[in-house]
DNA sequence: TCTTGACTCTCCCCTTAGGTGATACCCTAT
DNA sequence: ATAGGGTATCACCTAAGGGGAGAGTCAAGA
């Protein structure tokens, strides 16, 4: 039965010694003797351990419960696995969604990256944009459609450009989330998120005309450059989910 | 322009107001001002910031990458979500790995159908048989428990089924036996393979101690089953012959 | 025998992103 | 004036070690 030094030991089995001092010290792995210096000495059936130890450790199993499986004998491995095969599929599902946001973030970024020097309303013709203007004005009256374009001139264009992703962002992920029904956590945080983003695109006075004056800026400006941007406008379905969720929003939030 | 409070502002973005504490103290977010009192008060413009550093966090970038993203104009912002998700596609793919090795693992232990404790002990009441695992700890020390348990288990229980069988059909064999005497031919056959499968059970490394723990872990299985099980344990006459013959059968083969 | 360099010991602070609790201060409504 | 709730700061805790300080130990060469 040979005898190993920490540092031996370390070499051999690829840790270092502060790891070793780390494992005598909350009994995961103790030395076989200590010397008369108090130097720790391992024997092969420490090496044996620690390989173990290590084969877990790679497995991302915490050393506690590491050491519950080593030393426990009642302890059901097999569930164990089971459970840590569940929990790294569930990772690994999170880490395509994170994937799936930043590609879509990539892809905003770029668009956005094209119409930096732009402004938000630059892509529409000005024949256009005041024709409609004059339309809305004589719909909902010229003091509702000043206090939105003032609401709307507050914001500097980074932080237009910023909202607008977000809400581009959030209606994506919206979209996708439909499956999932209106309450789902997600789909509430996300809610949750757009009322406030809303929020301050009205200047904190939500009405459903201004909203609709927005969305209908919206559609013209992408009616416009249809080719140009793939910003999305909620469709009928998606309108639909959005409102009940936000609903569903309001009612939790009482 | 509003003014949140802390947990007004931690309400709104999901967040605690310790979290809050810690992004100003580490100067992710700073209030907009602070109060007579040292309260701290938010803006919007520090709502819009929340959000964003919240949509990084969500993309597990660590906190000192956000403050970079968000303050420094001159950062990469593409090129550190690039970075991200290939990092991101490095984690899911060791991910694929662990599961991968999961299920081989999963897969030994149910083809081996290894032995755990649990399966060991079967129709052993927990508490007596835990009780009795603490005394023979403390009898014989911790190492020679785990050392037997640990040759234990390495069986599948299909091969500790059949090595308890063969032992059992040796005593019986043995018991009939008795009146022929220890130099019997057939006696000294069974003795040799019994002596091969005590060898077996004991990793190979017999010792009286080792032997004694076995054998009451079956009297105690035997007492607790009494009814339900036929396994011969021998009585002191058997024991003694079994010995005798024993004795013979090592100095015969000296 | 002495010294030198390698090795080891223990103790302590640091890391992430906060959780939890203690203690004290502030504000407001009754 | 007091009670209740909000807030501030401080300090300790998490997992798995990294890094270093200060002191002791060991083996080999001069």
């Amino acid at each position: 039965m040979d005898n190993y030094s920490v540092k031996k030991l370390a070499r051999l089995a690829g840790v270092t010694v502060r790891t070793l001092h780390l494992y005598d010290k909350m009994g995961l792995l103790k030395p076989s003797i200590r010397t008369e210096a108090r130097y720790r000495l391992y024997g092969n059936k420490e090496l044996l351990r620690l390989q173990q130890i290590l084969f877990y450790r790679e497995l991302d199993f915490p050393l506690k419960d590491i050491m519950t499986i080593l030393d426990d004998p009642a302890f059901d491995l097999e569930q164990a696995l089971e459970g840590h095969k569940v929990a790294l599929l569930a990772k690994k599902e999170r880490i395509n969604t994170l994937v799936g946001t930043i590609e879509k973030t990539l892809a905003t970024l770029k668009q956005h990256s094209m119409l930096q020097a732009e402004d938000l309303y630059e892509g529409m013709p000005n024949e256009k944009m005041a024709a409609y203007r004059k339309e809305a004005i004589s719909k909902w009256g010229q003091e509702l459609i000043a206090e939105t374009e003032a609401t709307i001139k507050s914001f500097s264009k980074e932080e237009m450009h910023s909202i607008a992703n977000e809400l581009n962002d959030i209606c994506a992920q919206l979209t996708v989330l439909i499956p999932k029904g209106a309450a789902d956590k997600t789909v509430q945080q996300h809610i949750a998120k757009r009322m406030q983003l809303v929020h301050q695109l009205t200047g904190g006075k939500v009405s459903s005309e201004k909203m609709e004056y927005l969305r209908n800026l919206g559609q013209l400006y992408k009616a416009t450059n249809a080719d140009t941007t793939d910003y999305i406008l909620p469709d009928a379905e998606q309108a639909a989910f959005i409102r009940e969720a936000t609903s569903y929003y309001l009612a939790s939030k009482k």
